[in-house]
DNA sequence: GCCAACGTTGGC
DNA sequence: GCCAACGTTGGC
């Protein structure tokens, strides 16, 4: 089981249209960097990753799961770009925001803090329970 | 709205 | 294959 961080812009795509799919899974298409199909490339059906509102928001608000394997962008009009699936598994009882993040030492090496424009990203098994431990979620 | 950081493009 | 120019992302 793997980790991951999925990065919208509440205006592209927000965490209310990914729980109003009502835990259907949904395309995370749009993604045209290397870097974060690499990562798509690398999921595992159950995988889970955090939903995280950028430019608004800025805050992981939810939990989301691996629902497919990378397969063709159907957004792109070049095969290069993939896309996997994922559904909505539960909100973050309290959002964690990035300010928040960044004020915790042992969240320094987060992608989200060292790289932060990476909207596809690996997350550690420590990272992944701190956040969740943040957040009041019960991993 | 600004701007720093980063990725990509394209001329050489 | 280098690197300058450019476009985009995303925090502030």
């Amino acid at each position: 089981m793997r980790y991951w961080l999925f990065k919208s812009e509440p205006s592209a795509w927000s965490w209310d249209q990914m729980k109003a799919a009502g835990g259907n899974p949904t395309e995370w298409t749009g993604v045209r960097n290397y870097l974060a199909r690499n990562n798509m490339r690398a999921m595992r059906l159950g995988d889970l990753g955090f939903f995280y509102h950028s430019n608004e928001g800025l805050a992981v608000v939810g939990i989301v799961e691996v629902a497919a394997l990378a397969h063709a962008d159907s957004t792109a009009d070049n095969p290069t770009w993939e896309c996997v699936d994922i559904r909505a598994v539960a909100a973050m009882p309290t959002p964690v925001a990035l300010s928040a993040i960044k004020a915790n030492p042992k969240l320094a090496a987060m992608a989200l803090v060292a790289n932060s424009r990476l909207s596809v990203q690996p997350v550690t098994q420590a990272e992944w329970a701190e956040v969740c431990a943040m957040g009041g979620y019960a991993s």
